[in-house]
DNA sequence: ATCTAAAATTAGAACGTTCTAACAAGGGTA
DNA sequence: TACCCTTGTTAGAACGTTCTAATTTTAGAT
């Protein structure tokens, strides 16, 4: 078997008669290349099959335009719509880029982290697990190439930061469903040790305490941050002495799973009760009912997330950005 | 500003008091290297807060360890649960995924292929475009490294192929409808260009064919593979003479589009009429009516194209294999 | 002590590119 | 003619690692 040596500028210099400097200064566009010499390069290459090899190229000039992308979950709507909007940018800038899952597991994100700066990322986005260890956290502010932080805020990490305004989403929320005419509304999903859960419960107490309504503890439900874990909520939401008669959920996965719980045991949902979701994924549009929800612009998310790390790359010494947005309430036929 | 110098395994080595060599050997965790000189660098890596050179590395030794994968879109929930599978799968093998999105674009794709190359992945998992040009096929029957071809299969790719049987999927989805009474059956969705779209045709026509009744062209609708086009082609349904009593759709989105669009003018889905989809993502158990689905087996699918790409690296001159999932089908209530 | 084989370590070339600085060719000016 | 400047091209070092082959150290046997 014989081994077939890879083919090299050298190689295609060779061919077409130049140096092998003046081939690299062709494969890079260069423009103090006749246009005669560019053409007899890109001949040889094309005649030749040859593929530059972009690691080397980074190796020697100590640059790179790969970027990493650390995420939680792709079977979550939410991240994959975010995905899809930092994806898109990124490669619209010109970057190629490294995915790697989490899974919520701070061990993992340890790992990938450390593997991205091996790889020489330029940078990195990084949607941190719920709940970090100090151990990681001094991993991440050691970071030292251009990073964003995304849809998790952590006071305590130095690098720039692309969010929304949770508290202000689960205020809009609980609002809206305070303006319906409920009082006794219920707050279900996710883990109240998550910052994510705290921000969106302060929304959701501020709204209540403005409104003058009572706060009761058992209207709160923890659970998995899936649609299974919002259906198995429903069970224990009526066996509470207090029914609710409106629920706003931790998330649209969680709503989603409510919903049908609810229809299960021949609630409707619009009508009997009212549900609010979180996200806006592209999902909740297409429930049965069509699930009333707080609109969190993942992929405008996405979008900005890849927009500031591309700006922090041109420009490493600006002071630490932090790039929050709005929410605003798309209201369906769930309330 | 001064720039601080990077540094590198000479500079470990150095402070550890012994040569690169050993120190690399080191890093590379050999079982040549005693126990002390081991710790010894070790705690020169923690102390001076050294960063491997992985493409250094890479680039020195012709290896590597990353991975290309190209899929379609990252929008769609059959390529999300695929690209799940595919990269828990790559990641416990020790790889490392560069992510591509083509959005069914052929050029974008060639652009793609071209790029992770360049990088030199070792080896790809590729989800090809819907319709290809000639210079992409050949461009792609031209890789040199290990690629497995997933979901959309081409008798003249000479890679692997992973992908489930479209022409039983459909076949097995109709039937299921006859045995339910139903004779006047749509096929909606899709666009009659796509291979995909043709082996699903082929196993509506084979069902219908079998049970001697006849195909009705005006029941053949094409749409955009979205919820939008699914919900669209509702009207239009509904606008021929012959008047379906099931629809089978070309996959899960467009089927739970066609579901809201029936139960906005008010026909009952899985009484009324009966809806069978093709896919089974994990939002269609979660309708209301839950979707009759064909089961792709998405991630499973990506699993095992990560199964055959890891194989095919590691023994690279085996035949061409193809794994074709048998596809099940998955009753609901909306049929 | 001396020899020998095995084990651990090392020096220096190598990977495929880019970078630096130098060189050659041509054209304008004095 | 000599000089300088500009434009295009090039030789050889450099990037941070691994590889090959050689060297040193260790341990066991005599």
């Amino acid at each position: 078997m014989q081994e077939k040596k890879r083919l090299t500028l050298n190689d295609v210099a060779r061919y077409a008669g130049v140096s092998r400097s003046t081939a690299s200064l062709v494969v890079r566009g260069s423009d103090k290349i006749t246009k005669e010499t560019s053409e007899k390069v890109h001949r040889a290459m094309r005649e030749l099959g040859y593929v530059y090899d972009r690691m080397a190229a980074n190796m020697r000039s100590q640059k790179s335009n790969t970027v990493g992308m650390i995420i939680t979950d792709v079977g979550n709507p939410f991240y994959t719509d975010f995905l899809k909007g930092v994806h898109t940018s990124l490669e619209e800038a010109g970057y190629t880029t490294f995915l790697g899952t989490t899974y919520d597991s701070d061990e993992k994100q340890r790992e990938l982290i450390a593997r991205m700066l091996e790889h020489r990322v330029v940078g990195m986005i990084l949607c941190p697990v719920s709940t970090i260890s100090q151990e990681t956290l001094d991993l991440i502010n050691m970071i030292d190439i251009p990073t964003v932080v995304a849809v998790r805020e952590h006071k305590e990490i130095v690098h720039d930061y692309v969010g929304i305004d949770y508290v202000a989403g689960a205020e809009l929320a609980v609002n809206h469903l305070i303006a319906r005419g409920h009082e006794n509304i219920a707050f279900v999903g996710g883990a109240s040790s998550s910052i994510a859960w705290q921000k969106r419960f302060e929304g959701y107490a501020l709204a209540l305490q403005k409104a003058k309504l009572p706060l009761h503890p058992e209207l709160i439900f923890e659970t998995a941050i899936t649609r299974e874990g919002g259906k198995l909520a429903v069970g224990k939401i009526f066996m509470a002495q207090k029914r609710p008669t409106a629920i706003f959920t931790f998330n649209d996965l969680i709503g989603q799973g409510v919903m049908i719980g609810l229809q299960e045991i021949g609630i409707q949902v619009g009508k009997d009760i009212a549900v609010v979701g979180f996200d806006n994924t592209a999902e909740s549009a297409w429930y049965s009912p069509p699930l009333t929800t707080i609109s969190a612009f993942a992929m405008k998310l996405g979008n900005e997330a890849a927009k500031l790390l591309h700006e922090r790359i041109l420009q490493p010494l600006q002071e630490q950005r932090k790039s929050i947005f709005q929410p605003e309430i798309v209201v369906r036929q769930s309330s």
